[in-house]
DNA sequence: AGTTGCTGCTTAATCGATTTAGCGATAAGT
DNA sequence: ACTTATCGCTAAATCGATTAAGCAGCAACT
């Protein structure tokens, strides 16, 4: 029932443990160990299936060949997605991963940071809650390899894969004026959140490049601890108390899915009354009747700059800073059709 | 840069680390250490924030604290969250998840369990693709602690947990007929997976027994491979070849989407021309208008059981088998109200 | 002959915990 | 006084790999 070692192997090829080692990890030449050796012990490796033990591996070298992937929500579309990817790209370098889900509660990120670092994960994926910046800076400074994922902490330099939040709320907004929508509203949550800000900011800001300027009515933000139901009530009464609402823009898509509901209940026709956009695709967003239009995140290209941020630190360990910013795609779909002319 | 390491414990109290492990293990008692000394090393574990080595500790024992997770796709719906809350749970027992998705994928399937095996995970918890009969009887024979999740291998005894296929589309075809509905048809795919064979032979069942029979005609397999277009046309065809359908049957999530647009293209009115019924829940389903009714999975008792099953072979060593099927409930919802007459 | 250098390997320490076997000291029993 | 038992702890082996240090054996050179 034991696995083959490698003292079996030196047993059987009559040399030393030592010898073994030296062949099995590429050094043969490096250590003068003879062809005839070498082919030996190689073809005993296959012939006995010999697989290096991690452990006894990872306690001499202090690698585990393991990443820590810290997500919002693993149930989340994006970071489901994201994970995925992640895990298929990080096989290819040998590594496996261990995850977990923050919900966003900084409690657990810490318990999850902590586990991590106690199993000795080589490296870490963090999408990092609010208020954890002591954490990651711990780890920045125990030079731990580390990648932050779809967010970044501005007070602290690291590296970070994330969409241009800022460019996609902007095109949105943008295209929404471009259409021709004159009452444009935004909904958003009061967290903290640095991508949630950014996504405000730009559209805020293509809002003001092509309008007079932005009343405070227009920008709602819901509660980030409400509970579903009442996040959809809010978003209700918010619809309500505008006059002449002809578009509103979500900042994440599930926010999205609590607009499509009160619109829903409120008996308005997305894209006929009233249009309709949300960051981050869904399948939802595709499927729905109309389709809703939505800015979309890369999400092959962000999990695979992270795997190779981190193959990066992993190997090279270089002081230099990766900060990877990719396009957000503005994906068109029935939700703001409504009008055609170019009003900007 | 170092952990706190037992010898570092051992130092400070004055004693052998033999002294310490036993106290840290919980076994000053059984092996008579002293309470002076017992509460010494542990003010100092605390004290010193000691975190035993996994890697040093697993070396010894043979054990990680680790699991595998085996899904087919932890980017679908159901599986993301049974992974949410399979790694949530585990946490709880001190156990770490590394997960992976076979795509259902048997290379795939076959290369996880071999790198799982080789990172020495303690347990299993597998969603075995078709053909993956001999790999498992190999851990079983092997007596690793093993779950099957969602589906299950019909010539090997293992554990396994799922939900009750067969009376979920059983009560779903019921549903259709108790509604008054006539022509009620069904689609599936022609893998041999065993689940989507009980749901099928659920429906069938059910048909039979309130029916004079099912002709074959209104049954459609789908190729397992086909292309979302390709499925999305076949089903297209499917419906249109059969006279005063009203009402249709998906046996998964999937199928369930693709029927929705082929009805939608189709220029259909689900809920008014056609009843609609779907395997598995899925966010799309609750928001569509009209909502559509769907045999919904109990995620959270299948992820706590899958849990509660693979720790109950972890600790106890016995032979005993656990096979959890779980109630599947019908959402009702929209998508087939049509007629309130019992035909049954 | 004696030194030096190279080749091709091995010895032994090490990582940090667990665990078996056992040791010295005191107390109890005969 | 001498054996035996109990208490409270420790020494050392072990898990399986990596790796620094070093040792024969032979050739070449002075």
């Amino acid at each position: 029932m034991k696995g083959v070692s490698i003292k079996d192997i030196a047993k059987q090829a009559g040399v030393s443990p030592t010898t073994v080692s030296f062949v099995l990890n590429g050094k043969a030449k490096e250590k003068r160990i003879s062809d005839q050796v070498s082919k030996k012990i190689l073809k005993l490796a296959t012939k006995l299936k010999y697989k290096p033990n991690q452990l006894a591996r990872g306690l001499r070298t202090g690698k585990t060949k393991t990443i820590g992937l810290i997500v919002e929500d693993i149930a989340n579309h994006f970071f489901a997605n994201v994970a995925k990817i992640v895990e298929e790209e990080a096989d290819k370098f040998g590594y496996k991963v261990l995850y977990g889900s923050t919900e966003d509660n900084l409690q657990k990120a810490k318990g999850l940071l902590e586990v991590l670092e106690y199993r000795q994960v080589d490296g870490y994926i963090i999408t990092p809650t609010v208020n954890l910046d002591k954490d990651i800076e711990a780890l920045k400074h125990a030079r731990k390899p580390m990648v932050l994922l779809d967010r970044y902490l501005p007070h602290i330099p690291t590296n970070y894969v994330m969409v241009n939040n800022f460019q996609g709320a902007y095109d949105a907004a943008e295209y929404l004026m471009q259409l021709g929508y004159e009452k444009i509203a935004v909904v958003t949550i009061t967290s903290e959140q640095i991508q949630m800000k950014e996504r405000l900011d730009g559209f805020l800001a293509a809002m003001k490049a092509h309008r007079s300027g932005f009343p405070r009515k227009m920008l709602k933000k819901l509660a980030f601890t409400a509970t579903r139901e009442e996040n959809i009530e809010e978003i209700k009464t918010f619809i309500k108390s505008i006059p002449n609402l002809d578009a509103i823009f979500f900042t994440t898509n599930y926010l999205g899915i609590y607009g499509i509901e009160a619109v829903k209940d409120l008996g308005l026709q997305i894209g006929e009354d009233i249009a309709f956009i949300s960051f981050d695709d869904h399948d939802l967003f595709r499927l729905y009747s109309p389709g809703i239009t939505c800015v979309s995140q890369p999400i092959g290209d962000i999990a695979r700059s992270v795997i190779q941020v981190l193959m990066n630190e992993l190997n090279n360990n270089t002081n230099q800073i990766n900060q990877v910013v990719l396009p957000a795609t503005l994906v068109k779909r029935g939700s703001c059709s409504k009008k055609a002319a170019s009003k900007i």
